[in-house]
DNA sequence: TTGTAGGCGTTATCAC
DNA sequence: GTGATAACGCCTACAA
């Protein structure tokens, strides 16, 4: 910066004037230092910014799984919405790991980011409280957090309901649920969905019915081979999320059970394109991409000091089977 | 750090040795430091870290797709590696768009990454060459750049020569080829192999049986479909990445024809056990989490000016048809 | 409108 | 072994 404001004979005040725009300059001078920047090549060291300005723009994203694709349409979202305000995004995967998580809640504190977009390992266990005391913004995505600043979420329980009435409205009379870990917050609304919407069918939802697992191909599979081997088979399963589902799916194929004569199925969030190819197969969708965008609107919005909702809650949306598949709208 | 120094009684620059641990202190100063550290909760800024030694410990990941799994595989081995190294890593999607890639490029440099990762957008047209010049390792994966200070890379002529012998072995005599963006260098690679395989084998390997897609499901689909209304149908389609695969097999499907009674499909690249769901598609799979590990480890053996082998290229593996499919080893 | 000067939180240098 | 002190590159009072 030096030699810019040498070469354009000005102070160096005035180069960060221009350069920031917080101050009115002589248009002369102005473009005599824009000329420069031009010449030299020049541009500010966003460290030494962010040390003096005590702010980055930069919004750190904390993700749960990033081999999971609803976790990844949430990025894009966030990508986009924030690169067209001007800041930029930092990444980084908890892998539902506590302990990782909080590492990265360290890095990124540390790193002085300007706000946090999160997707908690855990509603109690993930600990926000020091940031958001410090003042800095947090953004809940996926799962409620007490502390958060804001928050976009879907209504689980309502999703899990729908997903389940669809299986009812199929006809189907014996509804098992492959759900998430238990201390799993979403898990345990989708489960929760689940059973209201079946005792207001008056339908079975005992505890040989219920499985829970991890969220992964691995568990998905296991759990929908035990519901197989049960003396009183279900004749409908909720999968509730997509990783499950593809792990579910293959069970079934091992099993030698076709969805959907044998057996009826949805399941939770797609796999971009791959969950299409069993056209049998039913699901409930989350609007991950606008999830994304809304969430960094929201932070932006809480460091802009806007007035603005905080908390916003979105609609899942029944993708039913055998239905025409809408593309995924990501510019929505 | 003020507050510490005090509560120690001693000065900043001793607590700065104490805690970087970059000279010898009387171990009666030190533990007092320590505890004065532990009392206040202190922590150092790594911003004001970063500008002073122009070195941040933060590498920058850029990758090209981040809805498909391979480079998110890529991205979880150079995560576990730097971190075990005591990096952190920033990562950022540049979406196959040189223009957002250069985006990045310029923020990374500008927040003064110790080093960069990219899976680059385009061989001739992704610019690395000042950050070079200016000393900043750049590891290439995925795509070779010939200005990058090392690469991990798979053979891509050999790998797409291995997916098309399979088909040979397996009775093909008709071989269609669905390839990546003609621009896109690793899809003339594995194209290129398959011509060669193909012309060794004596097989036809004309225009009519080759499509350039744009690695996406979309993409596959439609150039599926053409392969598909060809007059003279192949018996057997090379299709160069997991995401076109995904598309392609819907494409067969909705056509009714079945594998491998009618058609031998060879993918490239898993997706996380979806595309074992059709158990008679084989495929060729890289190394994706190792070739990140080994990225991670070439950069990091750079930037302690390491003496080190810069290039490194890794196998591709055939997972063939009904074989049984080990585990992904992601701690392998 | 522009320049001077000081400080953001560290660490490196140089005395002691 | 330890303490002043300067400097990393930028921004912002304050003064001119």
């Amino acid at each position: 910066m030096l030699d810019v404001s040498r070469e354009a004979g000005v102070s160096s005040a005035t180069v960060s004037r221009v350069l920031t725009g917080s101050a009115e300059v002589e248009p002369a001078t102005r473009t005599a230092v824009l000329a420069a920047v031009e010449k030299l090549g020049y541009r500010p060291n966003l460290v030494a910014r962010g040390l003096r300005r005590q702010a980055s723009q930069v919004i750190a994203l904390i993700i749960t799984d990033i081999e999971n694709p609803f976790y990844t349409a949430v990025c894009r979202g966030v990508e986009d919405s924030a690169r067209l305000a001007g800041y930029s995004v930092i990444l980084c995967n908890a892998d539902r790991d506590i302990e990782k998580e909080r590492a990265y809640l360290r890095v990124v504190e540390d790193q002085n980011a300007s706000g946090i977009i999160i997707s908690p390992a855990s509603a109690q266990r993930t600990d926000i409280s020091n940031l958001v005391s410090r003042g800095l913004p947090v953004i809940a995505v996926d799962m409620a957090l007490a502390a958060a600043t804001g928050s976009v979420l879907v209504d689980n329980k309502d999703a899990g309901a729908l997903a389940t009435r669809h299986l009812i409205d199929r006809g189907c009379t014996r509804i098992a649920c492959v759900t998430g870990p238990a201390e799993n917050s979403t898990a345990a609304d989708r489960l929760e969905g689940y059973l209201r919407a079946t005792a207001e069918a008056g339908l079975p939802n005992g505890r040989d019915l219920i499985r829970y697992a991890n969220y992964m191909e691995d568990g998905g599979y296991e759990a929908t081979k035990r519901l197989l081997a049960l003396k009183k088979k279900p004749d409908g399963i909720f999968i509730t999320n997509n990783r499950m589902a593809v792990g579910g799916l293959r069970a079934l194929q091992e099993a030698g059970v076709a969805i959907p004569n044998d057996m009826d199925v949805i399941g939770f969030d797609e796999l971009p394109w791959a969950l299409r190819l069993h056209p049998h197969l039913s699901l409930v969708r989350q609007p991950a991409y606008r999830i994304g965008q809304e969430a960094a609107r929201l932070l932006i919005a809480c460091l802009r000091k806007e007035e603005t909702e905080r908390h916003i809650v979105l609609d899942a949306e029944l993708i039913a089977q055998d239905d025409p598949v809408p593309r995924p709208s990501r510019k929505a």
